[in-house]
DNA sequence: TTGACATGCAAGTAACTACTTGCCTATCGT
DNA sequence: ACGATAGGCAAGTAGTTACTTGCATGTCAA
């Protein structure tokens, strides 16, 4: 639950979702290249690789191993109604 | 805007949010004496502080002096669409 | 089968974060 | 005015986190 949060909080893992969002399925190494020419993260590929775990162990990305290549899917579904615990008039604490 | 999800990363803000929601404009020993009743938080008042002072930079928490004290008031504002950039067909970076 | 490619594993480092401790300021009731 | 209450300021510390570095594994094409 909190690790959600924990993995939207840095600038990085959002800019990997974007992409993600962008184009569904990249490889690592495609992630890398995206990332730097777009947002211009000279970021390592460890350090993505990294970040992609991260991502996976709160649920948001799902992994598929191809041969050499593991597919990276972004799951959206525990997004939704993130934040209504505190903008809809009921609550639900957790 | 990188500041609303790092405010929302740590369970002891999320805990302070949920009490403002359901009882908004607290004073700060009323949310210590609350959060430590309803979820075990043992923080003192300076944690709690420093905790607020992190949500209102972040527009979270607005703060309203009367006297000598200082009543909190949850903004969910910012919290509105803030994962629609992942959730929605149409995707808006920054 | 050999080399190149795509990725994983693990230890170390620097920066950040939550929390504490100690002291100070301001407001109110008596 | 005095004590009590509510809160603020700032430095120090322990734990966490993002990142790097170096090496190892597995897959594919020629």
């Amino acid at each position: 639950m909190g690790d959600i949060f924990k993995a939207l909080a840095d600038p990085t893992r959002r800019h990997i979702l974007d992409e993600l969002t962008d184009r569904d399925g990249q490889t690592l190494f495609e992630l890398c290249g995206r990332l730097a020419m777009k947002h211009g993260h000279a970021s390592t590929r460890q350090a993505i690789s990294q970040h992609l775990e991260l991502l996976e162990s709160a649920g948001l990305v799902r992994t598929r191993r191809e041969g050499r290549y593991t597919f990276h899917h972004i799951d959206p579904e525990p997004l939704r109604n993130l934040t209504a615990r505190w903008t809809a008039p009921q609550r639900e604490e957790q």
